[in-house]
DNA sequence: TAGTCAAATTATATCATTATAATGTCGGCT
DNA sequence: AGCCGACATTATAATGATATAATTTGACTA
């Protein structure tokens, strides 16, 4: 294929004359040029906004007019058919890079979570669903950083600060030093699941939910309690055992019941810290299913009857299929909806618009046979 | 703060003068404007080169070609040491867009899947590390486009055309229509684990690991075979199957053995279906540990004894730490290494270099108590 | 035959960068 | 003085789009 580029229309050539710098800044000229020029398209050549100017035999300003959907002025009905005829006969889409240059918006978030992705991560795999269904809604791009090593956080910062992504989703504990970078700058963040101080964040209602388990289990009788968290940092956890604590003082229970630290989300040992405290049935809350899943195997494995001898609870309303004997007592998070939310509040955050510093979402109890 | 731009060194005002278009390109006035105009820097805006360049007090270009690097042209060691110690004090980073407009590449790729996240898929989780390891290792970004709907498809087709992302991987089947528009194109596409006809491929030998497990079951005396498999499009699907077939044909059985076909990876009715066969000992293949453990868990509750009255394969090698008891025999396969392969590719296919129409990796025979 | 107004289109500037071409500077030399 | 060459720096072009200002065009009027 090969084109010429038409020539200005009847536009006197000393027209152009200009004189030194500071008095008009003829990049006109330089523009002038590359519209009157020869071209060659090659077949691998990406089809450029000049390319359709060319071939219609009109300037590129229209074509961009045109393309970009601007309403404010008005075009011709033939020019417009033409332009869109040979746009699409050609195949041309525009540059979204050299969009973005012009415009300042990537339309491309990040995600960055020190969760570590595996196969039995629900939680994740709940939030990753719900990102992907809203940025698909809203036309956006997911830049991923999961399982934080310094790397990636410097390189999630990086992809903020110079412009790759238009804003971040945060899940990480408050002393992430990603964190104290983020919240110092104007930078647009939303913490999502896990609030982060000086951070607008969406949460799911931690402490309504403990309450509503703690009532739950006095009320089925239980008097004795425990629960079970990781050695995590994260603010839910924190919340969780506060709100635990707290549900528990007002049903007038001393000291708040015990809990016990897991170094991991695996609750191994946890029967034996319980068993030496005596035989009467104990209620154990786990700060998540996953935890709590964990628990009821091991119950399982060592005869201990659940709920007579034991009551376990669990947290985030995530179904495991393969305990299918028992419907363990939890609390159903809306974690994708938390996500979605989450993109929302990103969106408005870009756009300059006031976010409210935290969100929360409400929660349900899901009854079970576990207590 | 508030820096005036310096002037064009002793530069004779009348040498911008210019005579008409198609002499001389004068953006050279222009960006003597820009670099000799007042200027007022608010505290969130960004700091450009421009700036940098102001505040020194020389041109924009030389500082480009100090902190981008080039080594072919000389700079004084004052001039080096005042920008970058100056840009060091602003805090200077380059505009990533500005920069991959200029460069067309954007270091981003993308990863498009038709699988779901789910928390169970640790194939999935097993190809993210790998990806992620390999990303921060090559400081690409990574883009997702996972449990691919249509919308999906478009996007991720879109952003490589657009010049988003400057590769994609592919996992998906064959008859995706996304596949049809990729092959037909010269874009920078590899297809990860599940081969696609005229995609250069990388993925792990399946037609080996599934020899070894039939060699395996036949040395452990198994003469009746099964295998099950989705009814997936999944290349991966269908050359396991040939590859046991042809293994069996290879001991002299007849026909092939039987193939069982579910409709999603759990082994659901998949007992019944092999009961009723008669009651010789079985050896079943299943086409990934997924399905090989679902149908342990189907054995187990349904006091099978394996391996005595059914032998068990899976395939992939991923442990479940929920079913300890028992050691399924599989075949490891280095996903995560395959995931990192894949990037190499990929990027060797964008620096337009060739790349081999199908990389296969080793797999290793996973010793266990199934067979 | 200007003059005016609106519609349609074009010219110019801009985003922030890198690559290439051009120019300036300074010493030494004739 | 003038020239040359090496080195340092600057000017210009280019990437591909959009936003704003300017200009053309055509019909209609006074």
């Amino acid at each position: 294929m090969r084109w010429i580029r038409r020539l200005p229309q009847g536009k006197d050539c000393i027209a152009g004359l200009t004189i030194g710098w500071g008095n008009v800044d003829n990049s006109s000229v330089r523009n002038r040029m590359r519209n009157s020029m020869l071209l060659e398209v090659e077949a691998g050549m990406p089809i450029t906004a000049r390319d359709i100017a060319a071939a219609v035999g009109i300037s590129q300003s229209t074509v961009s007019r045109i393309l970009s959907g601007d309403g404010r002025h008005r075009v011709s009905a033939v020019t417009r058919a033409r332009v869109l005829e040979t746009a699409g006969r050609l195949g041309y889409h525009p540059n979204a890079i050299a969009r973005s240059l012009r415009s300042g918006r990537t339309h491309c978030i990040g995600l960055y979570t020190t969760h570590r992705y595996d196969a039995r991560n629900d939680f994740l795999a709940e939030i990753l669903g719900g990102l992907q269904h809203a940025c698909s809604a809203h036309e956006l791009d997911l830049l991923l950083h999961i399982g934080g090593r310094t790397s990636s956080a410097d390189g999630v910062f990086n992809g903020l600060r110079d412009g790759r992504i238009d804003g971040l989703l945060l899940h990480t504990s408050p002393d992430d030093p990603l964190v104290t970078r983020l919240s110092g700058s104007e930078l647009p963040v939303v913490a999502v699941a896990d609030p982060l101080p000086q951070l607008p964040s969406i949460t799911c209602a931690d402490g309504e939910g403990m309450r509503l388990l703690v009532d739950h289990l006095w009320e089925r009788g239980h008097r004795r309690f425990a629960f079970v968290a990781p050695e995590s940092n994260l603010a839910s956890v924190e919340r969780r055992v506060v709100a635990w604590k707290s549900a528990l003082r007002r049903h007038g229970v001393p000291y708040g019941g015990v809990v016990i630290r897991i170094p991991s989300e695996e609750p191994l040992g946890v029967l034996e810290q319980l068993r030496t405290d005596g035989n009467e049935p104990c209620a154990v809350s786990c700060w998540n299913d996953r935890t709590a899943y964990g628990l009821l195997r091991a119950c399982l494995e060592s005869g201990l009857r659940v709920p007579n001898e034991i009551a376990v609870t669990g947290f985030d309303g995530f179904l495991d299929d393969k305990l299918p004997a028992r419907h363990l007592v939890t609390i159903q998070c809306p974690w994708a909806n938390a996500a979605a939310t989450a993109v929302e509040l990103l969106l408005r955050h870009i756009r300059g618009e006031a976010v409210a510093s935290e969100t929360c979402l409400p929660v349900q109890l899901v009854p079970g046979d576990t207590t």
